[in-house]
RNA sequence: GCGCCCGUAGCUCAGUUGGAUAGAGCGUCUGCCUUCUAAGCAGAGGGUCGCAGGUUCGAGUCCUGCCGGGUGCGCCA
């Protein structure tokens, strides 16, 4: 049940009724020294009808007023309506809730959409590094939300696999490469001989020409260069697979840049056909004169040897989305630097009558300390196995640190579930948009707004259940609930928003709304669990208490779940 | 030069698309473990929302101009 679409229709109804006129009730979650929610749609009312706001507010709230679902709708201020849930009610929904075991109150989404979700992409030969982090995690947190709400999510890992850096591994590989260390650590030799040949290019302009030639033959089908290709390709994916394993991140498609060689003429056949593309300098652009915020800058897609790039496979991906996948629509998690390319190329698909809704979803840079873009102490970029290491050895020295109950068995089981919950939750947590300070003692201090707090909150819950020997399973169907105290009512009243935030975030792909609400909602129980005995309480108010935590815990797990966050049973 | 983004507490950030007295976390200070996990809880202190105008019942939010920072812009991806 969505909540504010409730109340939304609820307070629509009763402005039309009292004022006459159907408008929007402009509700809002209040400050809740107000109350729950307030209804503003009164103000802007006053000017046209030529009232006092207030007196409009008051007759709004006079039809409001004995509404099961609430218990008090008062005027404040200079005509707010606040509005205060009615207990019964919410311990009524909340009843439904817990009858909910798949989607735990979570409606579908209005319009179910196929959507493809382009997020990670990896070059081949080269390691994962801090570059892919952001992109990987919002990436897999906006599919799973996106499935959660019932669009039909294709995960499309579109892996930089046929770029102008092959022909210089290929030659490189040739001249400088050794079988042995091919053979014992792929990438890590691929990465020590594309150094080599990126340098003799530069001061060699035969061994350059060579690289180039090479690149050719590869995009021609030549047998030998596709089976080298072919070779860094499969090593590549065996280190990829391991990251994405420890990350618990999976792809429904591998479609690299490769994949579309094969369109990339007809792509700019039709771009010249419909009169899109002009020669300008040598090279085959599109200008975009009438769209001013796209700059100067055309978007190149042929150079002027005849080569295709980016640009043009990225049209063809949208046609092969389209085509293949019967795309409604296609989702890009890539920096936000790159947001003038994506427009042009929307602009491009535009022009192009391809109707898929394209959204670029960007996200800012992962900065050190320093403010500046997070390196190790010696410059060089961190290495994403290694940061997912650092991770994991961190939170294994917090919790001995920390002096639990815990044994090393417990705390080797646990280090990655905290250690790489700590890193996603950090990266999630914030607008996307804003650059992101990359801090371990912060992100590992484990105090406050951070991933281990929350994990912390579930492993709580379980120790009750554990402690009192009771079944959870055997809670969903609780047949009463009195929310007496104000810390159950505060709980149970945050329990119903969460279809709320995961809509809102699913549609924003915003997984920072979904983060602070499982936060607040941690707070809140932490709050009931000070307050609030469970076991040791009354048997009448016994088994709303074990319902309350059921509830929190499962919506715990299931909310970190959407985050690409995993919980442990006890820490 | 042109374009886009940002400027909110000492630090890191929210701010539900224009609503009431601008909120969190960290850090600082003060309390709370014989009671379901203290990685917790309660309380205190901390603000010219970069600056100046404008729009209106109402502006951190929208518009204009400055100041300061970031980032992108023809043959890489």
């Amino acid at each position: 049940m969505r909540l504010e679409r409730s109340l939304e229709k609820l307070a629509r109804q009763a402005i039309a009724d009292a004022l006459g006129v159907d408008a929007p009730p402009l509700l809002k979650p209040a400050n809740p020294a107000h109350g729950d929610y307030q209804v503003n749609g009164a103000l802007p009312l006053a000017k046209e009808q030529q009232r006092p706001p207030r007196e409009l507010a008051t007759k709004v709230a006079e039809r409001l007023a004995g509404e099961p679902m609430l218990a008090a709708a008062e005027v404040a201020g200079a005509g707010f309506v606040n509005l205060r849930l009615h207990p019964t009610w919410v311990a009524e929904q909340l009843l439904a809730m817990a009858r909910d075991a798949e989607h735990e109150g979570v409606p579908p989404a209005d319009q179910l959409q196929r959507v493809v979700v382009d997020f990670s992409g990896p070059n081949i030969a080269k390691q994962m590094h801090v570059g892919h982090l952001r992109s990987t995690i919002i990436g897999d947190a906006i599919c799973r939300l996106l499935r959660f709400v019932g669009h039909t999510v294709i995960g499309d890992n579109h892996l930089g696999d046929f770029g102008t850096q092959f022909g210089l591994l290929i030659v490189g590989v040739r001249e400088f490469g050794s079988e042995a260390a091919l053979a014992a650590d792929a990438i890590e030799e691929l990465e020590r001989v594309y150094k080599l040949a990126t340098a003799k290019s530069k001061d060699d302009p035969s061994f350059a020409e060579a690289a180039r030639l090479e690149l050719a033959k590869l995009q021609r089908g030549d047998a030998d260069n596709r089976a080298l290709w072919q070779r860094f390709i499969a090593a590549t994916r065996v280190e990829l697979d391991k990251i994405y394993g420890r990350l618990d991140i999976h792809f429904d498609a591998w479609l690299g840049e490769s994949a579309y060689e094969t369109l990339l003429p007809g792509v700019v056949k039709e771009l010249e056909a419909k009169g899109l593309a002009r020669q300008d300098q040598g090279a085959l652009c599109v200008f975009f004169e009438d769209e001013p915020e796209l700059g100067k800058s055309p978007f190149i897609v042929q150079k002027k040897d005849g080569a295709f790039l980016y640009a043009t496979t990225d049209i063809a991906t949208v046609l092969y989305r389209r085509d293949h996948f019967h795309a409604d629509r296609a989702i890009y998690v890539v920096d936000q630097r790159q947001s003038l390319h994506f427009k042009q190329l929307f602009s491009v698909m535009k022009k192009l009558g391809v109707p898929m809704e394209l959204s670029h979803v960007g996200f800012g840079s992962v900065l050190g300390k320093d403010g500046k873009p997070l390196k190790t102490r010696d410059g060089q970029v961190i290495r994403l196995s290694a940061l997912l290491d650092e991770a994991e050895t961190r939170a294994a020295a917090r919790m001995r640190e920390e002096g639990l109950s815990l044994d090393e068995t417990q705390i080797t089981e646990l280090a990655p579930i905290v250690g790489i919950g700590a890193v996603k939750y950090a990266d999630l947590m914030q607008n996307r948009l804003s650059d992101y300070h990359f801090d371990w003692d912060k992100m590992i201090s484990f105090k406050g707004n951070a991933g281990p707090y929350l994990q912390y909150a579930y492993a709580r819950i379980q120790a009750i259940f554990r402690k009192g020997e009771i079944d959870p399973k055997s809670l969903a169907s609780t047949q009463a609930l009195t929310l007496a105290h104000d810390a159950e009512l505060a709980l149970g009243k945050q329990l119903l928003r969460f279809a709320d935030v995961v809509h809102q975030a699913a549609e924003q792909s915003a997984p920072h709304l979904l983060c602070d609400h499982l936060y607040a909602l941690a707070r809140l129980f932490s709050l009931f669990y000070e307050a609030c005995p469970v076991l040791r309480a009354e048997p009448a108010e016994r088994t709303g208490r074990l319902l309350l935590c059921w509830l929190a815990a499962r919506q715990m797990r299931t909310g970190l779940g959407l985050l690409g966050i995993a919980v442990p049973e006890r820490m």
